[in-house]
DNA sequence: CTCCCTATTGTCCTTCAGTCCAATAGCTAT
DNA sequence: ATAGCTATTGGACTGAAGGACAATAGGGAG
């Protein structure tokens, strides 16, 4: 049976954390906090900065850590969960959603609202890998192999003489794969192409 | 109530829709849609890419759209929610997270794996836009004022030039706040300075 | 056999990027 | 008055990036 601990200050509190979790705690001084992490939801009302890096500490020792804010935020939801917290979101949010944040967590899920995804989604610049398939970003079917191993590791911010030395191949001929992706792709440089590759 | 439909190909069924949806309806053929999509829980096997342009319409035409995959990948994660997806998962997924990402979708949240939202979050270039508030990315904070004006304008993709004639100042006064840029965030160029930007 | 595409490579050139010297000026704090 | 920081700017230099010429070779399709 999980326990749930909400970490804020003196006068953030909503009513609704107690409409949610009957049983949980709520507390303003670190001291109060158990020993044994186990078994424990965290959810912590982020006062400030200096509470950023307990969240990592928290998660390595096997707790679910929900990041609470005033204003929610693509780059604070994505620092978080760079830090292992398990979600983020309003501290004013429904019972409902809370209740739902504290289901998909136990279940191993990652909980941002809906906004944030799609903000995430839509503003992000892509580098991702792709790996087990051979589905690729749509943009990116019309280069060749070469082209496309090229073209990723320049995106991934490597000068041509790194991306010769990796792929055995000369300087000059990341240069050719290069001109031919920034012609197809109708860009002028590398530093477009990563754009690109984002989907923008 | 939510009627739930799940569109796929014949040799494509999971007993676990049946197990958690007893009431929804497993169509492969899409003249037995219904004309009328109000509370409806699309679940859409992508058997190829020709049932992307579906998702853009039905969700338009209030439909919930959920696509099944058979091997889940953040990049087309990435495009079915542009597309206005509201979730995205592994066809065989279990009866309890069918059941979830239901609810969560019901709920007007968005279900993306953990996985999959890590990965978007982790291996993208932020090129998000702060507002609304005066928290910026934090690697940013470092920098002063033009610092940071040219830094972004740089992220944008624009050469010296272009910046230079932008802010209204001399190429060399851009190379001397870039200078300065590279060493406060340890970078040796542009192109990793976009990726820094970005949290990586 | 021919043609086309992809991959690879060379030489040479111009432009851009970035660094290293240097400097002035305004503002703020001491 | 002085010191430190930020903003701005110049000159000179080296290396990287990108383009324009050129070329060979292998594989597949017609």
């Amino acid at each position: 049976m999980i326990q749930d601990i909400f970490i804020t200050q003196a006068n953030v509190i909503s009513p609704r954390w107690q409409q949610a979790f009957p049983h949980a705690k709520i507390i303003v001084r670190m001291d109060e906090l158990p020993s044994d992490f186990t078994d424990i939801m965290l959810w912590v009302f982020l006062a400030d900065v200096s509470l950023l890096k307990n969240i990592t500490a928290w998660a390595a020792v096997g707790a679910r850590v929900v990041v609470l804010t005033k204003i929610e935020n693509p780059i604070q939801a994505k620092q978080v969960i760079e830090l292992g917290a398990h979600g983020y979101l309003h501290y004013l949010a429904a019972e409902q959603v809370l209740t739902q944040v504290s289901q998909v967590v136990q279940l191993g899920g990652l909980w941002l609202g809906a906004d944030l995804i799609r903000q995430l989604v839509f503003s992000t610049a892509n580098t991702l890998q792709v790996t087990h398939t051979t589905q690729t970003i749509p943009v990116l079917h019309i280069l060749t192999l070469r082209e496309k191993s090229v073209a990723e590791a320049v995106a991934a911010g490597k000068t041509n003489k790194e991306v010769a030395r990796d792929l055995d191949i000369t300087e000059r001929t990341v240069k050719a794969h290069l001109s031919a992706v920034f012609e197809k792709l109708n860009v002028r440089d590398r530093l477009q192409l990563v754009l690109v590759m984002s989907g923008k």
